[in-house]
DNA sequence: GTTCTAGAAC
DNA sequence: GTTCTAGAAC
């Protein structure tokens, strides 16, 4: 594995998984840290987050090699930020406990497409505002002419990781989507919505801004379109909502489904059969 | 989340 | 034949 000699361990998050496998790793130069499996090391201000996995015994066969898929994948990654450290697993899947396949399927929340927002936001370039609490960076993939995300600093994973206690940063940063918002050019001719997908794809909560004319090349699937225009996308007010009166963001069963749902425009409820049908009768909604 | 592409739909 | 979607891979 490639580990830079600088990395330093800046905190340890504990996933509460099989704690009777104890691993070490080697995260300096020099240091070595005692871990469990499925522990999450966050290196470097948390922006690199790494899965730490089960070891096989030394005389074990394949112990710590990695496929020539994974060394040619992460030679890719070591051109970005986000690398994914991973000691071999301890055994095939056989008799395994719950937890271990709960393991395995956290660590597909950790893959390295599902942090991109973290640094993202951690780049001046992308910052289009920034205060204490929150930054602002325009969507990588914009699914209408102005898409933006709102996020906090403090690392939060997403929707079902907000709490009472997170009322305050919420609200500032619906505030600062409003804010957002005003300052647009075009915010007296474009609507726009201000929302949390209830399930995201992306760690690291974050705020979606979006015009809704929906007037992008990015804009490009069922799903994406879906995503925005059905009860997937929650209103920020009604989080908040739920926030106050709960303590916590509760998503209706049966959510995941709606982005199967067919094509229908947002304005007029007309149903079109397909995304080049979709985008052509969006026109008909433009300003004029 | 995106990209790529097999094969469904037309 | 082309267009478009949906699922796999990353």
């Amino acid at each position: 594995m490639s580990l830079c000699p600088w990395l330093i361990v800046h905190s340890i998050e504990y996933l509460g998984l099989n704690p009777t496998s104890i691993d070490s790793v080697v995260v300096g130069k020099d240091s070595e840290v005692k871990m469990k499996a499925g522990q999450k090391l966050h290196i470097v201000n948390q922006l690199y987050p790494y899965t730490v996995q089960f070891k096989e015994d030394t005389t074990g066969g394949h112990g710590g090699n990695k496929t020539p898929r994974e060394m040619a994948s992460e030679e890719r990654e070591s051109h970005r930020e986000a690398l994914s450290v991973k000691a071999a697993k301890q055994t095939e899947n056989t008799s395994v406990p719950d937890s271990l396949g709960e393991n395995i399927k956290n660590t597909e929340s950790f893959a390295p497409w599902s942090q991109g927002l973290k640094t993202s936001m951690q780049d001046p370039k992308m910052q289009v505002y920034k205060d204490d609490k929150v930054v602002v960076i325009k969507d990588k993939y914009p699914k209408a002419r102005y898409h933006w995300l709102v996020l906090p600093w403090q690392t939060i994973s997403s929707l079902k990781a907000l709490r009472e206690e997170h009322c305050d940063l919420v609200k500032h940063m619906h505030q600062v989507a409003e804010q957002m918002v005003q300052q647009c050019p075009d915010a007296t001719s474009l609507r726009f919505r201000t929302g949390y997908h209830a399930i995201p794809s992306m760690s690291q909560v974050h705020l979606h801004v979006i015009s809704q004319d929906f007037d992008s090349p990015s804009l490009k699937n069922k799903k994406h379109w879906n995503s925005f225009t059905t009860d997937y996308f929650m209103d920020s007010q009604d989080v908040i909502q739920m926030l106050e009166t709960d303590g916590k963001v509760t998503v209706k069963e049966g959510t995941s489904e709606l982005l199967k749902l067919p094509l229908r425009c947002h304005i007029c409820r007309k149903e079109l059969p397909t995304i080049p049908a979709l985008k052509e009768h969006l026109k008909s909604h433009l300003p004029r």
